[in-house]
DNA sequence: AAGAAAAATGTCAACGCTGACATAAACCGG
DNA sequence: CCGGTTTATGTCAGCGTTGACATTTTTCTT
């Protein structure tokens, strides 16, 4: 172990694989073969360079050997909105697992849900040289991802599709999910039905709205706008709007979220107003099946764990047509979905 | 740009500061000059440098920067027993926040609360080079990283301090936030309180209990054992258990949730059975507010900032004694704790 | 026991970058 | 317009590793 540029001894620089050799008599090329398993190496070498490492508590040093290879590291960035949304570490989760079962690392990096900083964070991520990409985008423009895309690195999208860039996506079955609540609220004789939703990403927004839409038209409700309370980019929905909706002559019997943020808007409004009213929320949250709240639920760790799959599969198969995954919904009917319409 | 090994255009690889020296008719060190922004460049070379750089798409590479610099890169390590536990991953936006502002990345890596892979995966964020180790201890001993501490890592664990290691720390107030929460339990009149606590590391578990003790000791209860139900190593506690512990002649009128899980069984089984009992829970949770339930809360984000800030302050001040910091806890009333005592 | 094949080990260069140092070009006062 | 200073740019080596290739040592063959 060489001595610090200081010539003192209080802080040691770590052992190369020059310094095992040195220790245990053989070349560094010798010390690399043993760690990395050729077969190659005599066994009374190998258990010298072995014993040698140990005592110098030898690390190998993946920056250099990365570099030898071309700069291709094993980690792979995870870019996030808002990291204390429970949805999106959930993902993550999903991610971690199938990435550590391919010897690989997750590097997390939030973008606080801003657009404009997006492209900054990829970059740096980009510059650590990760493997691949996953993000929940949130800019309305993936186009600077182009060239990277084209040198090989994968690039999934989560939760909403890349805009302007062809990537790999993962996102949730959102139309059918809402459809499959609001018929289950018209199957409990409802058809003053709300939606309510803060703003999430305009994509699942939409999907989410357009599905709500589908299902009433069903049973010939169109003109639906009255019971839409759709929050604005910046602020999400007021217990107060949600209130008013409520009291509203002709106002909803039964509502639906649209997000997680929104179920716990109409929640407490509901709660804290002492309102009785039908309720299915979208995305699923901890300790709902202790307060019979309805939800439509997924799975956000298998979400996780798909994207992370076509991330590592898109490594040995760089062309070829985008993949996109539609992860499925259901409904977990707990009580506050099934109250019937007054008058029933 | 160079052409691939393949002789092929198809793929092409990354460009290099040599690629863009070459096109824009300097050396690479001049364009190293313009990347680094150093200010002994003339107006005319950086302006041809730039567009060149832009034209190629260049991007630094890390691990060849970090390399030459003595192989410390930008990133931190986390690692985390169970991701799916909203309290770590709320501690992991804590981090990230943290790291950003000093232009630092986590790499997260999850133990599966799996004692015997913690060094496994410590070991590999090690070989990545990690400027810093945060990781919550599971296994019973890190004197392992006695070593790496040497060599100037800062090592400092979350949630439970490090055994047979000096290493910072940052942990939760649990004695004195269990004490509170009884002690506000003894003023609704409770006097036979119980203590649920499903196991969550060794170290909490037993802080959070010896606070529940402290409390009931004050008002002279020190005969506990039988309200005490504690979940062993591998299983929680179960609903039927907590249903039996009420149940049972001179049992608790009150109950304390020694961690999140333990909360959610006493939720579900106060719930499914309809029973009524004073409770507190540690560890808020997700619309908490919106069900009455009163906890023992405490800021998990601020946690994993501090515990960021640690690592960092000991980057710069690698000697010195190990610092131990306590998150401050609060008791929120909402209703669920302040259920006064039958008879009063 | 000599020659050939196989196994073990070593030498060297390069991955991309940037400090240390060297050189070249521009500027400046007298 | 010369020595001297400042500014701009270049050369080189080396961070730690490992492929390609070279060399040495051992083992096998006849």
């Amino acid at each position: 172990m060489s001595v610090s540029a200081t010539g003192t001894l209080s802080t040691q620089s770590r052992a190369t694989l020059a310094d095992v050799g040195r220790l245990a008599g053989v070349s560094a090329k010798t010390v690399s073969r043993v760690v990395l398993g050729s077969t190659n190496v005599s066994d009374s070498t190998r258990d010298r360079v072995m014993a040698a490492a140990r005592t110098l508590r030898f690390r190998p040093n993946h920056l250099a050997r990365n570099l030898r290879h071309g700069s291709v590291t094993n980690t792979v960035g995870f870019v996030i909105g808002d990291l204390r949304n429970p949805f999106y570490f959930n993902v993550a989760a999903g991610i971690e697992r199938e990435l550590a079962g391919h010897g690989m690392m997750m590097i997390l990096a939030a973008t606080d849900d801003d657009p404009n900083s997006e492209a900054r964070v990829v970059e740096t991520l980009l510059t650590q040289r990760v493997r691949a990409l996953l993000m929940v985008p949130v800019a309305e423009d993936q186009s600077y991802l182009e060239g990277e895309r084209q040198l090989g690195t994968p690039v999934v999208c989560i939760d909403r599709p890349a805009q302007n860039l062809i990537a790999d996506s993962v996102v949730l079955e959102n139309r059918g999910g809402t459809a499959e609540a609001v018929r289950a609220l018209i199957a409990a004789g409802h058809r003053r039905i709300g939606f309510v939703c803060s703003p999430g990403g305009l994509f699942t927004h939409q999907q989410r709205l357009a599905g709500y839409r589908d299902a009433l038209r069903e049973v010939g409700v169109t003109d639906t706008a009255q019971w839409e309370l759709l929050g604005d980019e910046r602020n999400g929905v007021s217990e107060d709007s949600v209130q008013r909706l409520l009291a509203t002559e002709g106002g909803p019997t039964a509502l639906l979220a649209g997000n997680n943020r929104a179920s716990a808007t109409v929640i407490r409004a509901v709660h804290n107003h002492f309102t009785e009213v039908a309720f299915i929320g979208f995305d699923d949250f901890e300790l709902a099946d202790a307060s019979d709240i309805s939800v439509v639920a997924y799975d956000p760790v298998e979400l996780g764990r798909r994207a992370a799959q076509l991330a590592i599969q898109r490594l040995s198969e760089p062309l070829g047509l985008p993949r996109h995954i539609e992860i499925p919904t259901h409904l977990i009917r707990r009580g506050s979905g099934e109250r019937a319409a007054p008058g029933i």
